[in-house]
RNA sequence: GGUCGUUUGGCCGAGGGGCUAGGCACAGGUCUGCAAAACCUGCUACUCCGGUUCAAAUCCGGAAGCGACCU
């Protein structure tokens, strides 16, 4: 049986490394799910893996979009899927490699079909929602569909209006849309988690903020100025360099940031890798235990 | 040395006799199409000493720190 290694962990632990290193030993390519490395136009600020590291090993689904057509879980697991699929033509193994547990889920385990809204139906939500009619859209909710209005995040103006995004374009509730069960993969999925200490990969962190901008993220980021309202540029280490360049903060306030926030992402990387059972985890350094998981 | 002002949690900051804003940071958590997003929970401080009061972070007196001005 054909088999998806899934390499995953928080941000800056080395997944990039190690999927290489693997992809060589396996002789075969890459799948990446991360979901801010998509767009060609964020590179270090997302930590890209470098030109020669992308020769190394055959990445797929990086630098592959602009931030101006963002994807989307959905779309984004179609694809990923058809290439996956593609490789098992002439591979055993393919290696999926990633941060964004959401995607990485969608691969592993994949995704009910929902119809895409309107945008015109998502801008007249989101007004609403900006004029702090929250609740309005709360017992529109309650209304149309009450059992995912018992489950729902109440208080996340996001998951609310996703819900009635779909209701609203399907004309069915949403708690029935994402109830079905999904086909399982006709592939072995083996999860390899990469850990370290806590500290360790703080430091690594830290120090990989600091390089990012001794590479020019300052720059990066300016450039990307005009982009700033989209969501795809609300990320960490651009987000904050914008608040720097209106003068509204000093250039070392912004980096602390960074670096702040990107340990928060870190940490909540890991509370999605938490509901992970059948993870294996290895030691970011022991590639032999890796190997040794993967029975090579 | 004198006068005036100021002193609130790790940081910023509002309030101003009883019920202790808020933000950031930090810690923990949630997650089926914007996910490096969004959201939830926790974190009860008012410089110190004395006084007034049933009750003081809040009023009064003093001390200390800080700031401004004066000599």
């Amino acid at each position: 049986m054909k088999r998806l290694v899934v390499i995953v962990g928080p941000t800056a632990i080395g997944k990039t490394a190690v999927a290489i290193r693997l992809a060589q030993h396996l002789d075969t390519e890459i799948i990446s799910c991360d979901s801010r490395q998509f767009y060609r136009e964020l590179n270090i600020g997302v930590a890209r893996p470098s030109p020669e590291e992308l020769s190394a090993a055959k990445h797929h689904f990086i630098a592959c979009r602009s931030v101006s057509k963002p994807y989307n879980v959905f779309e984004y697991e179609q694809d990923a899927l058809s290439v996956i699929n593609l490789l098992f033509k002439s591979h055993d193994n393919v290696i999926a490699v990633g941060g964004s547990g959401l995607y990485i889920d969608a691969i592993c385990q994949g995704i009910n079909i929902m119809p895409d809204p309107t945008p015109e139906l998502r801008t007249a939500l989101s007004s609403k929602i900006k004029e702090g009619r929250l609740d309005d859209l709360l017992n529109e909710l309650k209304k149309l569909d009450p059992d995912y209005y018992d489950i729902v995040d109440r208080k996340n103006p996001i998951r609310i209006q996703r819900a009635l995004e779909v209701i609203y374009t399907s004309g069915e509730k949403y708690s029935k849309l994402i109830d079905k069960t999904l086909p399982p993969r006709q592939f072995k999925i083996t999860k390899i988690g990469l850990h370290c200490e806590r500290d360790e990969l703080k430091k690594r962190i830290y120090s990989r903020v600091d390089a990012m901008i001794a590479t020019g993220l300052v720059e990066e980021a300016r450039s990307l100025l005009p982009f700033r309202n989209l969501n795809t540029l609300n990320t960490v280490g651009y987000k904050e360099l914008f608040y720097c360049f209106d003068g509204k903060k000093r250039l070392e306030t912004s980096i602390t940031e960074i670096k702040n926030h990107t340990w928060q992402y870190a940490k909540k990387q890991m509370t999605w890798l938490n509901r992970y059972k059948e993870i294996n985890w290895a030691e970011r350094n022991n590639f032999q235990n890796i190997l040794q998981v993967l029975g090579q």
